[in-house]
DNA sequence: TCATTTACTGAACTATCGTTCAGAACTTGT
DNA sequence: ACAAGTTCTGAACGATAGTTCAGTAAATGA
């Protein structure tokens, strides 16, 4: 038993390569389980989409429950980061939700760093099962005071939060069914265009557009949250063959 | 070679126990997919739920994927029936969409015929997966034709009808993921809020409720559409541990 | 009652899944 | 160049999935 890889003395190179291949196996990851499922994407298929050998990816993760789970938490990390970002702005809620709205769907439509939140399966051990459900309620309940909060203030029309929330956050989630980035209408514009009929459902007022103004640059440049944003969302297959 | 069941003569007590026993399996199979996904049910799951011996279904089923098909087969029926009901009616557009969202969340939610139009899998042969995708996109193309009538009358305001009217069917279609028949609220009490909100996203007027007032049997009363819904939804488990 | 058809079952078959392991190939430090 | 450490692989194992089949139980009609 000599050093392990962890413990490995000074610049530690062979734990940043570790860590490294650790991310581009979840990113191979993250994208099979959006195109195909969880139950319907093999170990050998996501060793051939990460360019291992199936038996290799037990060096980076104990099985496929954790690199599941990895997947799962690292992008509820990224929701909660945007949920709390957009907390802190001084702004009305209805911009403070449009910045949430366009972070979730690019956490879970971009092409590269998307994975796929919303996954949750049975297979999955209790303990790590537990604690994504938890980070998953927090999500929500974050989400939910954002919309009380613009209700309280008048901003919003009265009507029941965890309603609300849910039926944005499952027109979110649900997008990665039919997304296609070769489609005609690129994530960003999805974004957009969701961003304004959910927010729209919620506001007291018509108020003309209800973008951000003082703070344009919360949803734009598109290209900023959306960096390779070139594929095009398809016409034809209207929901995936999923 | 004798009578077939369905050449059998006269009466035919046979051909409809036979097609009544096909109904159980498929309410059993539905409700089975709705609690645990399409791959981690078995068939040994569904048997059970059906009060039968695997091998029997396949004296009614050619296999698994039969019954995925004629589940979302017959859900989608119902839903295109219930679109083309809507149609039908010479009442705004605000209220014949409000009678879509009810009547999916009822196809989707109902404890007794709800099943799962919404699992489409690759595991299906190519054939039937054609025929759902077909089908499912006539819905979302008549959706969406609704909502471009509501437009071009000025009854909503000018959007990407195909982004609501995905934003709205994801809405619904993730409602199975959360919604718990034991919880707080019933699946009218939710199918009420969601028509609330996913609506308003759309009127160009505010319009103070825009619930059918002089057809107000539109949706009243609730138990008419969901007769059992009894049984409440839970507020502690906020997504499905699926 | 008996013969025939229909409904059903237990056990086994095949394929595929996640996973393991002995050892090869490569990298690293001296 | 050599040894130590690491990264990786092919082949196999056990479990479980969907499915099949020989044959039993039940229903039907005379």
């Amino acid at each position: 038993m000599t050093k392990s890889r962890l413990t490995s003395r000074s610049d530690g190179r062979v734990a940043r390569r570790y860590l490294a291949r650790r991310l581009e196996i979840l990113r191979a990851a993250g994208k099979q389980f959006r195109a195909s499922g969880f139950a319907d994407s093999g170990m050998r298929d996501i060793a051939a989409a990460a360019d291992l050998s199936p038996a290799n990816l037990y060096n980076y993760f104990q099985g496929k429950h954790e690199i599941l789970f990895f997947c799962q938490d690292v992008t509820l990390d990224r929701l909660i980061a945007a949920l709390e970002k957009a907390r802190r702005l001084k702004v009305s809620a209805a911009e403070k939700l449009r910045l949430v709205i366009v972070s979730h769907l690019r956490c879970v439509l971009d092409e590269i760093e998307g994975s796929a939140a919303h996954l949750l399966t049975t297979a999955l051990p209790t303990r790590l099962q537990r604690s994504l459900v938890l980070k998953r309620d927090r999500y929500e309940d974050g989400v939910r005071q954002l919309i009380v909060s613009g209700t309280r203030n008048g901003e919003f029309v009265p009507c029941d939060p965890a309603l609300a929330v849910r039926a944005i956050l499952g027109a979110l989630n649900w997008s990665v069914r039919w997304f296609n980035p070769d489609g005609t209408l690129t994530a960003a514009e999805i974004a957009e265009g969701f961003a304004d009929y959910l927010i729209r459902g919620l506001l007291a007022k018509p108020a003309s557009l209800h973008r951000p103004s003082t703070t344009r640059n919360l949803q734009r440049p598109a290209h900023k949250f959306f960096p390779q944003a070139t594929r095009r969302h398809d016409e034809v297959p209207r929901f995936s063959e999923r």
